[in-house]
RNA sequence: GGGAGCGUAGAACAGUCUGGAGUGUUCGCCGGCCUGUCAAGCCGGAGGUCGCGGGUUCAAAUCCCGUCGUUCCCGCCA
């Protein structure tokens, strides 16, 4: 099957010299028009770029006329541009198309905004009237970018003889995690599907069934507050392999996101990936995603403050915690800086910053230098490598706390703004459980995934690691993934050290306890966000570029408004009654609509 | 749930700290001129509920309180 061209011969963009003499017809729209009264100049954009259109303003009297993004067809004959006028900016700058006839397809109001890159316009009004912002190159390029992704995830996972299976969008609720987007039940008045926050049972089902080898490019919801990376509904691509463990796993995703890369950045990224353990990264960066790009590193200050009389120190150490540090580099460092630091610090759950600056003559220049001997003082600088201008923090605290808050600063203080390396890094053995506030335990991936060892999780579950690994794009964890359970007894076991009894567990997951009792394949599996792969591929800072259709913090669609209220007779039918204050909200706005 | 920034013409901003007539810049829009531009240029013009409500004041875009919207962050996000 070919192109069709439709109404055009050529597309604006591909116009080139091999083309001069030739008659064609192009459409587009018109991106700039420059009039000198005698000659006018049209830029004509399509999806694959823009040719220069020139035109007599005798033979076209209407050419003035032809405003900014009226779309329209030009029919004319490709020339060589004269001489000097030749645009090495633009590919099909060194030609020209004399029109013929010129028609209008369809005027266009006068723009809320230019449609260009150049115009940093306020996202509410970008998204207000997304069908025009998304004209704007960087914008197209970012939707070619996500096809190109999806389309590069399929002929990979293709070629490795994945079958592509769809799951259910309207499943069960389930109350661990994320809160659910919930959908109510007309025909069962009262009850409720969720939209899945990922396919994790439906494709560990398919593993069951015999599908060896699964993916889906998976929307999926999450119903908790909005940040840059973060929307209520995202693209997943889910993948599940059986009779594999995880170095299999993690060689398929290696191959995906090679093959993304290449095809949005044109690099071939190097195989495999780094991997590190998540407590060297939790160690030495501060976090479980940890930026690469940059040193920086956490350093364990521990021993060399033990005996302080710095009470700071010291106490944090009697009591468990300890003593760590980062060398930031050469800082301007005004005290309103340091008071910012100490701010974002407690931010960050510290309940202070210890900063210090190396001096010229080497001395440090801290509020606490007076409470540290000159021996811990000089320790210090050594562990960190402290050079004249460097600006040390140091945080005493919890292990835990201590190293977050410095892996946070040291975000702040050092991560690059742009994305033009491309760190991966796969991030390994991760804990089984976690603490929660309450002192109650809970799984740190989801309750499905395979702990390393059954031995330590019956007998020491805090310290118990399990099959579970993430991937890390420049800092920005990408997704996880976990050889899951696939020995119903070692699940239900699971299930009752995470608190869930029996009867409980029965109840909510006893069709797929079942599921596990016929000859289930050991599996695993993984899944990644296409909308943050996309966003660093294309440079972006919010995952709201690269998605088409993007809601504000509050969930609002701008163009749309969705959500919206509905009457009551749709809420009779689904058994739903609306708070007195919902009410109260609705009935106003209606009101205020119709005014 | 909490913290911070922002809200002034169709767009992006300056003006707000230190109150004094809606004062201004760039782009767009309207009209005119212009034969080689490519963010064309030149001349002229129109366009404002300073988010909204309240307060202080002789006087509020500016100060105070509240509220709405938006962005970023903390919590949250298996």
């Amino acid at each position: 099957m070919v192109h069709r061209p439709g109404l055009r011969s050529h597309e604006a963009g591909s116009v080139t010299e091999a083309d001069v003499d030739a008659e064609v017809t192009v459409v587009g729209w018109v991106q700039r028009r420059r009039d000198h009264g005698g000659i006018a100049f049209l830029d004509v954009r399509d999806g694959s770029g823009v040719v220069q259109v020139v035109a007599d303003p005798d033979e076209h009297p209407g050419v003035g006329d032809l405003k900014m993004e009226y779309c329209i067809r030009v029919e004319g004959v490709v020339r060589l541009r004269p001489t000097g006028t030749e645009n090495p900016d633009l590919p099909t700058g060194m030609v020209e198309i004399g029109a013929g006839e010129i028609e209008v397809l369809a005027p266009a109001k006068t723009l809320p905004f230019m449609i260009d890159d150049r115009s940093e316009v306020d996202e509410l009004t970008r998204l207000r009237y997304r069908y025009l912002d998304l004209r704007r190159p960087k914008m197209a390029e970012n939707l070619r970018a996500r096809s190109k992704a999806t389309s590069a995830i399929r002929r990979t996972l293709d070629d490795l003889g994945f079958l592509e299976v769809e799951t259910p969008t309207l499943v069960n609720s389930t109350p661990e995690g994320a809160r659910d987007m919930l959908v109510p039940s007309r025909l069962r008045q009262g009850e409720f599907y969720a939209l899945p926050q990922s396919p994790q049972l439906f494709k560990q089902l398919l593993m069951v069934s015999g599908v060896e080898r699964y993916f889906q490019i998976a929307r999926c919801y999450r119903d908790e507050d909005f940040r840059a990376d973060r929307q209520l509904e995202f693209t997943q691509l889910d993948l599940e392999g059986a009779f594999w463990d995880r170095d299999d796993v993690l060689a398929t995703i290696e191959e995906v996101l090679m093959a993304v890369a290449r095809d949005i950045r044109g690099v071939d990224v190097e195989l495999p990936f780094k991997r590190i353990t998540w407590q060297e990264a939790m160690d030495r960066y501060g976090s479980d995603k940890p930026d690469i790009r940059f040193g920086m590193e956490i350093v364990d200050l521990s021993d060399a403050v033990a005996g302080s009389e710095f009470g700071v120190f010291a106490g944090a150490i009697e009591s468990g915690g300890t003593v760590r540090g980062i060398n930031a580099g050469s800082q301007d460092w005004p005290r309103s800086r340091a008071d910012n630091m100490t701010e974002r610090a407690k931010e960050l759950g510290a309940k202070g910053l210890v900063w210090m600056v190396v001096e010229d003559d080497g001395q440090l220049r801290s509020p606490v230098a007076k409470f540290l001997s000159a021996q811990e003082q000089s320790e210090i600088k050594g562990l960190l490598g402290g050079q004249p201008g460097d600006v040390l923090l140091i945080s005493a605290d919890t292990w835990k706390t201590a190293v977050t808050v410095l892996g946070g600063l040291r975000l702040d203080l050092g991560r690059p703004s742009g994305h033009d390396e491309l760190a991966f890094l796969w991030v390994v053995d991760f804990p089984l459980f976690e603490e929660e506030d309450d002192g109650s335990i809970t799984f740190s991936h989801h309750p499905f995934t395979s702990p390393a060892s059954l031995d330590e999780m019956r007998e020491n579950p805090e310290q118990a690691l399990s099959k579970a690994y993430d991937v890390v794009l420049n800092g920005v964890e990408l997704g996880s993934g976990s050889i899951r359970i696939h020995d119903p007894d070692v699940q239900r076991q699971v299930f009752e050290i995470l608190g869930i009894d029996a009867e409980t567990a029965n109840r909510r997951f006893g069709w797929f306890l079942e599921a596990l009792e016929y000859g289930t394949p050991p599996h695993g599996g993984f899944a990644f966000g296409i909308d943050r792969l996309v966003m660093i591929l294309q440079g972006e800072a919010s995952i709201r570029e690269v998605i088409p259709f993007p809601k504000t913090q509050t969930g609002l669609d701008p163009m749309t408004e969705a959500p919206t209220w509905v009457d009551d007779t749709q809420l009779r039918e689904l058994g739903i009654d609306l708070t007195a204050d919902s009410k109260l909200r609705r009935d106003g706005a209606d009101a205020g609509e119709e005014s």
